[in-house]
This record gives structure tokens, sequence and C-alpha cells, in this order.
DNA sequence: GACACGTGGAG
DNA sequence: TCTCCAAGTGT
């Protein structure tokens, strides 16, 4: 009922475009509403540019709730930029295990050792130089040049994408409409307080903006949202719809050495989980390999044994389901030439947890380790 | 512009 | 079960 009263009247409501006091309004809410997180300085306080470069690079298509352990985590591990710089990447590989888009680990570290070595352990303090260093795109080099250093920079994530969207009652799809949103984000970023602007707006949309049922009644900025007066908010952004995702399938096999070893593969740098340990598995392809054919390939030779069941793990674009064999092997056993004897190492089991072993592969390893 | 690139939680 | 999506970047 009163949703229907509130539709009407907001029909009739003439609205003018969200401008200053629009920000105002949000600025507002955010001292009163703002989230506590780990990489926040208290209010008027200036974060450390190194602790805000690490949270938007780790938050970059991840959840804070996601984040918030392997921040602390890094943060105590390598407090600063030049520590992290003198890191082993395999630490940091290993250190990012299981929180996905591995290149972000190889670019931050390559990231740490560009500002020590060529900025003097100092970040630059502007977007477009920001904007230079590996793994930092227009959205964190802006999110850091505004949050770090005050500048009236204007990072445009999802979050941004969506409370614009709404408030100007954008119609173009996406991602066509993201200079249009760019521009809309940018006529609204005051010179004072840039940073807290976008983190308001970010706050807004993860909280109270939200995607499939937006928080209206309680939204700063309702009276300023012509999607809202238009009834359209839940439709806003228009998405066009995502290619459909494939299927692959691969047979990975679970080498246990007598001693409790486990036989690990190092993945090459580039592509999908670049860098990071597996156990050794055929290709992935585009469908089953008869078990005769996939024992080919075997890593080590061995009494192999079918562990009952299927691995499923989706990622981005494709979903994988991977078959898994199982051996317990002497410890004088050594690699055949299918393994990439190079690339191959044992670890003790109790290690493994450790290791850079990303979260598919964990899943693999505790299936075939299981008892059957 | 299009596509590769992870993972876990929400609805 | 299944789709969507979360503080995007690199190619």
């Amino acid at each position: 009922m009163r949703d229907s009263v509130g539709a009407v009247a907001r029909k009739q409501l003439p609205l003018r475009p969200a401008g200053p006091d629009t920000v105002a309004a949000l600025l507002d809410w955010y001292d009163r509403e703002r989230r506590d997180l780990p990489w926040r300085m208290r209010r008027g306080r200036r974060a450390d540019p190194y602790k805000v470069w690490l949270s938007e690079i780790m938050l970059q298509q991840t959840t804070v709730k996601a984040v918030i352990p392997f921040y602390e985590k890094f943060l105590l591990r390598w407090p600063t930029v030049e520590a992290l710089a003198a890191a082993d990447l395999d630490d940091v590989l290993a250190a990012w295990a299981g929180l996905g888009y591995y290149s972000r680990a190889r670019n931050l570290h390559k990231c740490a050792q560009v500002v020590v070595a060529e900025h003097g352990g100092r970040f630059p303090r502007t977007e477009a130089e920001l904007g230079t260093l590996p793994g930092i795109g227009p959205y964190t080099a802006a999110a850091v040049a505004a949050i770090a250093f005050g500048e009236a920079a204007t990072p445009v994530d999802g979050n941004i994408e969506r409370v614009v969207s709404r408030l100007f009652a954008v119609r173009r799809p996406l991602p066509a409409a993201k200079r249009e949103i760019k521009r809309l984000a940018e006529s609204l970023t005051p010179q004072r307080r840039a940073g807290d602007f976008a983190q308001a707006m970010m706050d807004l949309g993860a909280t109270v903006c939200s995607p499939k049922r937006p928080s209206c009644l309680v939204c700063p900025l309702q009276q300023d949202c012509h999607a809202h007066a238009l009834g359209i908010e839940a439709q806003l952004p228009v998405k066009l719809a995502r290619a459909e995702r494939p299927v692959r399938f691969g047979t990975a096999f679970l080498a246990l050495r007598e001693d409790g070893h486990v036989l690990v593969r190092k993945r090459r740098e580039a592509g999908l989980l670049g860098g990071m340990l597996e156990i050794p598995s055929t290709d992935w392809g585009d469908d089953w390999l008869q078990a005769d054919l996939a024992l080919v390939q075997q890593p080590v030779r061995a009494d192999w044994w079918a562990v009952p069941g299927v691995v499923s793990h989706t990622f981005t674009h494709f979903r994988l389901e991977l078959q898994l064999f199982r051996a317990i092997v002497p410890v004088d056993t050594s690699m055949t030439f299918w393994a990439s004897p190079e690339r191959c190492r044992w670890v003790p089991r109790h290690e493994l947890s450790n290791a850079a072993l990303p979260s598919v592969m964990k899943k693999a390893i505790a299936h075939a380790l299981r008892e059957h």
C-alpha cells in the first residue's frame, strides 16, 4: 500500500539533476554510517598509501569479507612496501593462494619492486603516475590518488557504476555506458574530500544501493535519484548477457609417497593459475579421456586407483570436471617424461595447507585423499 | 570492444 | 542447482 502511494508521489516530484547538495547528503550519511575497515583511518586522517594500495589490489573483483583475512596476513608479514619488494615471489603467491586472480599477486610484487627501485619506496601521488604501475588500472589509480593523497580523482567501480546509473537513470547498457557514467561521476566529485566521496559511493552501493533489491527507503540520495522516481531502480544498470560457460574435462594424479610427501608441479608463469602449484594432470579438453589414455600421462609409474566421483569447479569463463587417480609410491620413485619433471617436487602432506595451491587444487587433493 | 582471468557468498 | 556478482586489469 505504502509502496503504491510512494510510487505515485515520487513520479510527480520534479527532480533536479544530482549536484552539490547530493554530494553533501552523501557525505553526511558517510560520516554517520561509515564502515570500520582495517585499511581505513579514522575520520579526517589520511590513510597509509601502502595500505590503501594493498587493499585496493585485493578488493579488485573480490568481496570485503574475503579480503580482510588476507589483508591482515599480508600486513603482518610484509608491513612495508620495502618488505614486500624484498619478498620471494613464490612466498607472495603462496600467501595469495585462495584469493583468486593470481596475476594480481605477481603484479603486486612487481609494483612493490618498481616503487622501491624507481620511486625511493614512496608511492607516486598522482592518478596519472599511479596508472603506469603494474596492476594499477584506471580504477585503482583514481582510488589511491583520492583516498591516500586527496586528489580530486574519480574511481569508478561496479558499485559506483550502479549508484550513478540509478542516480541519473542511465539506460544505455554496460559496458557501452562506461564513458557516460564516468563523466557523470566526475561531475559530482568534490574538490575536498574526494576520497571520502569515492568510499561513500562504494559503501552506498555495497550496503544500500544493492544490485537486486535496493533499500531506497533508507537511502540518503532517494530524493535525488531519477531511477527511483521512475520506479526502475532495480532494473539498472542494464548489462548485456554473458556468453555461456563451457565445460572442460581433465584427469589429475595424486601421488602419495610412502614417507607422506605429495607430488606437486609448478604451473607455467602465464595464463590460468599462473605460477601456482597443481597436482599433475592431463590437459583439460572438451571431453573425458578414456582411462587408459589418461594413464599414459601418469607422472610416475604406479598402480593407479580411480578415485570414485568427480571434482567440479567453476572458473570465470568455464567449468572444470576433474577425475582423480591416486597411488602410493616408494620413496625412490622418479618422474616420467609426461610430468615435466623439472617443474615437479615432493611436498610433505602437512605443508600443503601453506603451499601455493589454488582452491581448485586444494579441493581436488582433499577429494583424492579422502577415505573411500 | 572482447576476452581471459578465481573464488565464495547471496538469492 | 544455478545465476549473478564483488573496490578491475592486461592483452
